[in-house]
DNA sequence: GATGAATGAGTCTTCATTCAT
DNA sequence: CATGAATGAAGACTCATTCAT
């Protein structure tokens, strides 16, 4: 097997388990044993189980940071309503959240626990969701569309909070597949919650 | 010492680590260094180390079974305006949360990485306070406060995160001790939330 | 057993595995099966297999420290003969060697192939005998008794190479043990081969 | 390239590495790597690490042998001056000491800590010398050069001792290149210590 | 009750060696 | 011949737990 296609398949193992059993409770025996390699190939790829871990994590992070922003392009902010715009916010953070139940499992529940560098690797995921909700109700009070006297740290950690539980219940608890359509009517539902209380009601 | 003060100062700087360094990083070594006493002496006091944690959230349910209700009694459920019920309910579960940032950061933040029995008997919390909200949300409808078209599941997910998020991001990460009038003004920030999106507005 | 004693019986059959083994072929395994304790025992005491060795040779330089200057207090260094004083030197090295023929071994044999500080920290003993060398020849020839147009640097490197490799062919190759009064022969015949090129010969 | 040319190659890294990091610190990534070949390709040369190392010391020995007699057949022995003899014969062998440092280095340092053969390969080369030293001495004592009642054991130790340090300290430790000048005056100050103790001096 | 020395099962990690391509 | 991915035996070190004093 070529050295890609292995480093990619144990990442693969090593992802379904500890996001199974967590970082401490999943082996290098176990991972090995799972992928029917041998012990030392492990450490081929990867020079620590700690490796092994963030390697898994920034593959993550890449891919959320790709994703994130996925179709806003073509958004015209000036013309878009921001409600809609607060909907496609929330789809796009759902729908990659669905895309992997195990990396969204270690991403949001694995928490203290992690000796130095690993928790921090972990807590980024937050702090980067956090921060963009941030520069959105910035954006959206400059515009004149989300209410001035809201308090933005507290509505970012509300919003952040919501959104991250309800990805963690529905992708990782719940068993059977989310499909897209799902994931439309749950975007809608945190819209409808959310909405009233953010934005400036224009035509009422 | 006498046994039972000897057993709570144990308690006291395990919980304190555990919260600091996680489970698996804090070693019963670093017990006994921090409370100066003999290894063997925490093994008389409990079975093992998962006993030691078990016990510690053990006693943070009973605490908070005990909170969470607090004043509950006097309350009129038939005469109080529902968004001051919801008022209550947030503020008695912030009061209580910010009493222990330790544990707060234990039951909030430890996630996947515990073997076994110790992951689930954190999990419990999450739970328990998501159902108290769905309980809640139930009493509302049926008492025509809230909203018959709403998402109970969606919702009681919604408001259970952005709760414990608040928790943790103002009682955990910000070192400076939060007083009452502080988680006053959170809850009022909270409730401005999620009242206009879940409660039927009668007088407007 | 206490602990100082433990500590010390470790050392012990660590030393003599060191020395008949080398440091890489002394496993941990063959120390505690020697000293019949169990595998954690050492690391009770030594933080791991470098500080052993490190702490053995420490104690060796102590050690030696002590003992190189035994009796030469006594010695009036402007009326004794410098070739008795040159015999005295001799002796009490080869005297200090003769006493642990395992400790020999190690801080004369052990050359290269130690990582990083344990080489160094085995070299320097016989940088240290050799400085003291240098400082004896340079006494000589302040109080006239070594020639002057001797070279210093060369000649501490004739005499150290010379005792040195004594020291490990007569203590650690043969095996019988040496007794003091052939340290006495030898070391009279070690003054016999230097002396007359070293020192100025007053009354011939 | 070559088999034989490889074969050299390899054997030049290897001796570096060993030279500066030992044989146990020096790992087959180590060479494979500075050699920029790959990891089975020295195995198709060698039979294992082993087996490098030890024709690392063969090729010394066998150039050590072609070397410690050149120009000695020109010499009539019974006409010589003793203590020329002596010179040739130590200059001779620090002349070809002082031609590979590295090789230097491995054969004069490398000590216990050698697993099995590969000790007792390297200790070859001090039994040899100092055998030849005490063929000579021998010789000398046969030809009324030397005294009779020189203890040769003893002396072939301080002169093998001396040699050796001084071949290791000129050689290895310091990093500028040793010219023949060099070496032609460090042989007469060894000469000029060693010879007042041994020889007879006949025309004083 | 308290102590802390001793235990040893369990893990990570290394690295010489093999072998299919 | 050369390659380098794969192997797995071996070794260092950790740490919860026990138990004699």
């Amino acid at each position: 097997m070529k050295a890609d296609e292995r480093k990619k398949m144990i990442l693969e193992y090593a992802k379904r388990l500890f996001s199974r059993k967590g970082y401490y409770n999943t082996q290098i025996s176990d991972i090995v044993h799972e992928a029917k390699i041998a012990r030392g190939t492990v450490y081929q790829y990867f020079k620590n189980k700690d490796d092994l871990f963030v390697t898994l994590i920034r593959n993550f992070y890449n891919e959320w940071e790709r994703n994130i922003s996925l179709g806003m392009h073509k958004i015209d902010l000036k013309t878009i309503d921001p409600v809609d715009y607060f909907f496609f916010r929330v789809r796009n953070t759902l729908q990659f959240l669905a895309n992997d139940a195990d990396l969204c499992n270690i991403v949001l529940r694995m928490g203290i626990g992690l000796s130095g560098g690993l928790e921090s690797s972990i807590r980024r995921f937050e702090k980067k969701i956090q921060n963009l909700i941030i520069a959105d109700l910035r954006l959206g009070i400059r515009n004149n569309h989300v209410r001035k006297d809201l308090n933005i740290e507290m509505t970012s950690n509300l919003i952040t909070g919501a959104l991250l539980r309800t990805a963690l219940y529905f992708f990782t608890h719940k068993k059977n597949r989310i499909n897209p359509a799902e994931i439309e009517k749950i975007t809608r539902e945190i819209t409808g919650i959310f909405a009233p209380a953010i934005f400036i009601q224009k035509n009422i």
